[in-house]
DNA sequence: GTCTATATTACGATAGAC
DNA sequence: GTCTATCGTAATATAGAC
């Protein structure tokens, strides 16, 4: 399609968004102003809001194409049949190298969820239940199949997921530890606090 | 001593600490302006310029007395001798209460540390250091007596400190378990997750 | 599509009266 | 010890020129 010389409204609108999210990780919500990301985009603040509502609907957008992305990504890996310690390594594999490879996006979704309104504040609640519910069910199952010894699979999911988003707060590529050692280390953490018996799983890779 | 009828110093003081803090956790710090503050706490806000310097030395005292408290607090437990196993049950137990009694000031520790000076920061975060190490001693003793069973102690701190914490965010008291129950199962998982040996552990209480 | 300019409101912090 | 008033700055968002 013909366009004007000088106008760069797809790109710009997407440096705003990565220039926002990029921000907002860095300083938080709050603290960022409006020229602080304009000027980061190379505009001046008034053509910012071609492309959005305002501040509140920027950081919306973000968080909610954050945990659609999650949930989206998760349906797409391989099903791994029914048993549960399978299907529970392969949660733990997805869940670390999926949050390991977006830290900013990661870190707004668990940090700026009190500077959402209400109405946002509960779509993205809803998202993030879903996804953990995907684990509540694998606990579930493994419960119920006694390959698992749990004595409460909600506070497993919480733990489990605690566990893992906490990563997030110490790990940087490229120093001791790559992300198959560091996945190595945790899915033994894991597989020991949801009672799975060593012998019960399989060769590692 | 006299004081004139109207002065309220100390207990201003106290006031304006404790509606910065209930203020923080609730919107964030660079949300809150010192406006809101002194309405809570039923004054102007010129006056609250008699008992902090400016803003940013409110947040660090509300972090360094949380921090301070929390090394002091761990310092006072009775000691359980040489045994890891008893070592690590006691910084579970006491991690969790202490943790669940100041929802508050827990989350400012781990929400507002991007909002601190450069200075400030480092302060703070070389505190939790210290706490953290703690139990780094006891992993790591733990290890090298053969009671626990874990490939990385570091990791093992990151991730225990991770599970603990994440207790805060969903445990409100008065629901279905109290601070017991949950103590009793989360301990559970953090001995299977430090490979400890059911076996080794002493008779539950 | 972006700029300049601006309306409106709020911020942190201080001075001086009481 | 607290108040009122204010300084200087910066915030979000919009209008209209180009």
């Amino acid at each position: 399609m013909a366009r004007k010389i000088g106008s760069n409204g797809e790109k710009t609108a997407a440096e705003l968004r990565a220039a926002a999210q990029r921000l907002f990780a860095r300083h938080g919500y709050a603290a960022v102003s409006m020229r602080q990301i304009a000027s980061e985009v190379g505009v001046q603040v008034g053509a910012l809001y071609l492309y959005i509502a305002d501040k509140q609907a920027l950081l919306f957008e973000l968080m909610d194409a954050h945990m659609t992305a999650l949930s989206d990504a998760l349906e797409a890996e391989p099903s791994l049949g029914d048993d549960p310690s399978a299907r529970l390594e392969r949660f733990v594999r997805f869940h670390l190298r999926w949050h390991l490879e977006r830290t900013d996006a990661v870190f707004i979704s668990y940090m700026e969820l009190r500077n959402l309104e209400p109405q946002n504040f509960a779509k993205i609640e809803a998202r993030r239940r879903e996804y953990e519910d995907i684990l509540g069910g694998i606990l579930r199952d493994g419960v119920a199949q006694g390959v698992f010894h749990l004595a409460d699979t909600r506070l497993g999911v919480f733990g489990i997921i605690a566990l893992l988003n906490g990563v997030n707060t110490w790990f940087r590529a490229g120093r001791r530890l790559s992300l198959e050692g560091v996945t190595a280390i945790y899915l033994d953490m894991v597989r020991a606090a949801v009672g799975q018996k060593p012998a019960a799983q399989p060769s590692p890779d």
